[in-house]
DNA sequence: ATGACGGCAAAATGCCGA
């Protein structure tokens, strides 16, 4: 018997990526797939055609922005929408005065054989100055707070897997130069994903693709995949008791290379044997 | 100095993305 396979995509629409997302799922051989940016209500989102492939679905879908879901056919406990104490973001806070922070469809977690997963969808930051890069990081520090104790138990299973929005190191972007002065590199989005590390949390890629040029986004725009210019900001942490299961992990650039692709490419994890 | 691609929708232009 194999050992799990847990992976994490943003899709990009999960409804115009439906067939692809599936035919990878059984290429692949996937147990668990965190998926992020579905971009569907929750009534509109494939349940059945997941199904269809052995897999069970929780998802939370906000309309044509965000959504975050898992996929298993490994079983699906515990759902939770949202994590304790997520900020809310309002998005007419300019325009008008009465404040309505809305709680986006960013976070969905489940237990599935045995590993708490969380599917993650961090925000953009659109920019320094912009409202939304303070909610970037106030949504960091809150979800650092609570994933620190989900470590309390050094045996817990857990990950924290999606698209984080930030390029850790200068490694993880083709051009330093480029997002200098934009989001994804600054000091303190890089801060806060080191807290998670600090806390104990791995990023379960790196050991196995150390250093520059791998990538797991590329812009549609300017043949950015072509040129190979990147970034790396999708990422699975592990608890230390999980991290210590993997046996490989790797980015499926080749997805990335397909007509109609999302602009990131899957990241798989296979752990040991039990 | 802005756009490019691509997706979505109170849709044929505006928004969001990283």
């Amino acid at each position: 018997m194999s050992g799990l396979r847990i992976a994490t995509w943003n899709v990009n629409s999960i409804r115009s990526r439906l067939d692809r997302v599936l035919d990878w799922l059984d290429r692949r051989d996937v147990d668990v797939l965190a998926i992020q940016e579905t971009k569907c209500r929750d009534d509109q989102f494939p349940e059945e055609r997941f199904a269809e492939h052995g897999y069970e679905v929780a998802h939370v879908g906000q309309g044509a922005w965000n959504g975050v879901a898992i996929a298993s056919r490994v079983g699906l406990d515990d759902v939770e929408v949202g994590f304790e104490g997520q900020p809310g973001f309002d998005r007419d806070a300019e325009t008008t005065l009465i404040p309505m922070p809305v709680v986006d469809a960013r976070a969905i977690a489940a237990t599935c054989a045995g590993v708490r997963i969380w599917s993650l969808y961090i925000p953009n930051g659109r920019g320094l100055t912009d409202p939304h890069y303070t909610y970037k990081l106030e949504w960091l520090a809150a979800l650092q707070t609570q994933a620190a104790d989900w470590l309390a138990d050094p045996d817990a299973r857990v990950a924290l897997a999606g698209d984080w929005n930030i390029a850790p190191t200068d490694d993880d972007v083709w051009s330093p130069e480029f997002f200098a002065g934009k989001t994804h590199t600054s000091a303190p989005e890089r801060e806060a994903f080191q807290s998670f590390l600090d806390a104990g949390y791995r990023d379960v890629l790196r050991p196995f693709a150390p250093g520059a040029g791998v990538y797991t986004y590329w812009d549609y725009t300017r043949l950015r995949f072509p040129r190979r210019e990147g970034m790396k900001i999708d990422f699975v942490l592990a608890s230390p008791a999980l991290a210590g299961e993997v046996e490989t992990a790797e980015v499926d650039v080749a997805e990335r290379a397909r007509d109609g692709a999302s602009d990131h490419a899957p990241l798989l994890v296979q752990l040991r044997a039990p």
